[in-house]
DNA sequence: AAATTAAGTTTCGGAACCGAAACGACTACG
DNA sequence: CGTAGTCGTTTCGGTTCCGAAACTTAATTT
């Protein structure tokens, strides 16, 4: 799928992925939990709280409470670090990766529809 | 910009995105506030609460909340409908261009860096 | 074995948000 | 006219979120 961008077009390719997300029964996730849910899917292991509070310029009490709602939508899932009992392993399940494909979709869709309108 | 997508570097793309506005001290808006304003901007007036609400399946009090929001931030300005005075219209303002304008350029920015183009 | 540092969570007070329903202002219709 | 319908807002009760600071547990240092 190829786009051509532009400033305005990338606008409305923007407007029509989160319209589409606002029809769909799928959770609403706040900007900071779809960071961290897509920084756990994107990005290499291993996530923890303070890493991913620091690779997002957020403070630690927001990635816990982030986690606790990530975690009840069984989107992702915390582990014990065995070597480091201090700390917390985010590691991803199955719920979250159908999610991502989902909204995934919902881009290329967004993409596909925002497109036509050079004039 | 041509930009070749596939799933899983739409979803780079996004969460490049959404981290980058996370840094900035740009207002942060909820799904729902930023569909709105894109509207607004992106589609032909005049705009009226109940248009919105019914264009963005989003209740009637939720989008005079966003407005709230909108208009404190000065991103978003109601004028009474003189032809109807039950109505309201809501109008773009130099604020709300100025945002956008910068998101848009955010958008083009992740577009750059997600995208390793192949061409 | 203290004392210190580190990681993550919990508490606290406050703010924002939500849907449903009630409400006031206005228009349209009979 | 007056009644019914429309538009946007406000109220109500409840949930979620936030940052700062205190706290718990575990590892590291002295």
């Amino acid at each position: 799928m190829a786009i051509e961008f532009e400033p305005v077009s990338a606008l409305h390719f923007w407007r029509e992925t989160i319209v589409q997300s606002l029809r769909r029964e799928a959770p609403d996730l706040t900007t900071r939990q779809m960071a961290i849910l897509l920084t756990i899917y994107l990005t290499p292991p291993p996530h923890t709280v303070r890493g991913l509070a620091k690779a997002l310029n957020v403070s630690k009490p927001a990635v816990t409470r982030a986690l606790d709602r990530l975690g009840h939508l069984e989107l992702a899932r915390r582990r014990p670090d065995e070597g480091d009992r201090r700390s917390v392993l985010v590691q991803r399940t199955v719920k979250g990766s159908v999610y991502l494909n989902e909204f995934a979709d919902a881009i290329l869709a967004a993409a596909g529809t925002a497109q036509p309108s050079p004039s």
